[in-house]
DNA sequence: GCTAGACTATGACGAGCGTTATAACCAGAG
DNA sequence: CTCTGGTTATAACGCTCGTCATAGTCTAGC
């Protein structure tokens, strides 16, 4: 059965994001990916020759470009549009999911490599990280915000939102990102009004 | 050999929370931690003999109050000293660890819970926050900040230098956290009254 | 010195892991 | 029809995990 229909491979680099982002990278294990793809274990190591390295960096790397195309199109409509969809994007993963699941960028960021040579997992959190710093940073450029103060305050942005994800699956409450939302508004609406 | 001469209970604590910070909560193993403190797999079981689940719920602890403590004792100078302190602690941490250490908080908190119940580590790490967030919180009160705005500026304090932690480790820079620390003093010093 | 209780040492158990090998399927080309 | 190559299925490998059991070693108090 599975009447596959459609592409097998994109599924469980979804399913593997998805898992990491809840159970942390180590405990995401590729038979528990390949269940929740509903795809044989043995083509997991069709798909993704290398191994488990290879399929968490495509997962990690998928969500990075998936949430930056949200971020995108929403900086459109400006700055605090942008953040705002940020922010509920995250805000809907987290209390949807019952506190359950995160962001798989952090998760994987917060593992130790192995060896001591990076892991291509690692630094395709740090492509992620930068791509979403990136996007904010150039959006507020263009709204009239220094380069070098846009910088700092996208940077604020992105790590403020991945702490308190985490705060809010510790606590069981959605409290810490909603706080972090008004201070980032007032925050960057300051930016944006008033050259400091 | 061994000549203990120390309180290895603590020892085996103290190794847990720097090794759950490293490697994550489930890939962490209690016969790493053994021999990390240079304690026998035993005694592990001898001092903590609800396993693992006890372990991780001291060492959240055990980092939580021992941060807690220096972020007391800096806030005592007022809420930018603290503010200070509480970056550099982390910023010495992630550095001098070449980048492969972190929070052993935000660690256990981005890793779901085995069953539906909530896994007493994950509590411990929500005390935590909280407790980082009141310190922040009171000192901002009183220095005039009122208590809603105190309470919304020290959870953004604690998100976002979690966040900038696992930013620093992706990246392999201080960077993150050097950015937002420029943002945390400008946006802490506006709200205590003195100008920008 | 001797004995009780706290600690250490050692090894085993079932389970799950990443990974690999190999055989079976099953579409479409000739 | 046969043949072929991309996919699936199944089983096994060596390893580490959390946990437990059991026996040995130490140290205090009598």
């Amino acid at each position: 059965m599975a009447r596959t229909g459609g592409p097998s491979r994109e599924r469980i680099v979804a399913g593997a994001a998805d898992l990491i982002s809840r159970r942390g990278l180590n405990a995401a294990s590729i038979r528990e990916v390949a269940k929740h793809a509903e795809a044989p274990l043995g083509s997991t190591y069709h798909y993704f020759p290398e191994g488990k390295q290879q399929l968490a960096t495509e997962a990690v790397r998928y969500a990075g470009t998936a949430v930056g195309r949200v971020l995108s199109e929403e900086l459109g409509a400006g700055p605090v549009a942008g953040l705002r969809a940020f922010l509920a994007l995250w805000r809907g993963i987290v209390v949807d999911s019952d506190f359950r699941a995160g962001c798989p960028v952090l998760a994987v960021s917060v593992e130790e490599p192995p060896a001591d040579e990076i892991p291509p997992a690692l630094a395709a959190a740090a492509e992620a990280f930068e791509g979403w710093e990136s996007l904010l940073a150039e959006s507020l450029g263009e709204h009239g915000v220094a380069p070098d103060q846009a910088a700092d305050l996208a940077a604020l942005v992105v790590a403020s939102v991945e702490g308190a994800t985490a705060m809010c699956r510790a606590r069981h409450s959605a409290q810490p990102l909603d706080r972090i939302a008004r201070q980032l508004e007032t925050v960057i609406a300051a930016a944006l009004g008033r050259p400091a």
